[in-house]
DNA sequence: CCCCATTTTGACCAAATGGTCAGGATCAGG
DNA sequence: CCTGATCCTGACCATTTGGTCAAAATGGGG
């Protein structure tokens, strides 16, 4: 009990490979996908035997699911800082540069998330029927408050999250079709911040 | 050489069961993409035996390989349409209908490729690199060419048409996260329809 | 209804896959 | 530097998977 089982209930060693593990997983299963991903290809992505990584994980299905858990809570940040109180415009237009920005620096969770949807959501359909689905009523009752007000121009908030949603996770998500389309272009986010800046200030002028 | 291989070199059951294989491939291909996919899934959903299945189909690549190949054209199609003699907004607008017909019409395709795509598009790199780029290239510079002439507002035609992919196909790649959180929406396509018209609207007015 | 081409099947195979286990190597506190 | 806990490995196992094959069933033109 002294040397092992400090306050996490875990050695130096498992905090290391754990992490290690997960962040090999995210690449394996974010490209494969869950069932197109194998322990093998997990394991040696991470350094690790195949039954060393299972020593610190009980089954595939478990970093799988670490992984996914982990990632819906970061994944709604950037729409929880959507604030009634600030100005209907700026608050629009900063979750929408929030949510490309983590398009840019975390592609492969986008990506993991949206293999995830694309099967269906075997695994998060029930937090996506709480948490998103509360939050997204939450939020869509500020922006209709906003239409109310004649504060931006009238639309659907619903489907103006729907296509916040798409217009900045497919550059995470098609991220080779972008790239095989620009490959020139070292610079498609600056870019693409400008083209969803002017996208959404005319959209939302009244 | 007089009762089978006539004008299609194929007899009237092969061209059947043919078809059924793709159809299932297809419900099974987009669901769980290639890897996760299995013969014998698609052989049941078909009504066939593995063995059967494989009787018209030399191996699983080869079916995944003709849905993908007939795909990619008439995945195009709505783009081609896209004529630089006719009214730019109502051509853009039309656009973006066709696209969204397809998304309502064809989900299981959409999905098929946005699987392909995700996981690095290894089977039709070459395709988007070639007929995708240029038809890109070509439309790129029909837009550029109304936003010169003062035709419409200006903005990066190139990331106007990821705008037009990602928002129309959203509704196609991820229908579970729609339906999650509009479950009792019943008409989520004519709202779509209407919420993509006033965006685009407002987005190409001078 | 005969006969050959076409279609279908069950049995089979090698490789891959998720997972287990006993024992050996290593680490760190005393 | 000893000792028990932690960490790691090779060997192993059952199941799944992509694919083959010989032989049986079926079909349809003559």
């Amino acid at each position: 009990m002294t040397k092992s089982a400090d306050k996490n209930g875990k050695t130096r060693i498992q905090r290391e490979k754990r992490k290690q593990i997960l962040e090999a997983a995210l690449d394996v299963f974010s490209q494969f996908g869950y069932r197109g991903s194998t322990i093998d290809q997990i394991a040696k992505a991470a350094g690790l035997s195949k039954p060393n990584l299972l020593y610190y994980f009980p089954s595939k299905d478990a970093i799988h699911a670490e992984l996914l858990s982990g990632l819906m809570d970061s994944w709604l940040d950037p729409m929880r800082a959507l604030n009634a109180e600030g100005d209907p415009k700026e608050e629009i237009l900063s979750y929408v540069r929030r949510k490309l920005q983590m398009s840019r620096d975390f592609p492969r969770e986008s990506r993991l998330f949206a293999n995830e949807i694309i099967q269906g959501a075997p695994r998060i359909l029930p937090a996506i029927e709480g948490e998103l689905r509360d939050l997204v009523a939450e939020k869509s009752a500020i922006i209709q408050g906003w239409i109310d007000a004649g504060r931006i121009a009238p639309l659907d908030p619903q489907h103006l999250l729907f296509s916040i949603w798409s217009l900045t996770q497919h550059y995470a998500d098609f991220e080779v079709q972008v790239r095989a389309i620009m490959p020139s272009e070292e610079r498609v986010y600056p870019r693409a911040e400008e083209h969803l800046e002017t996208l959404f200030t005319r959209m939302l002028s009244v």
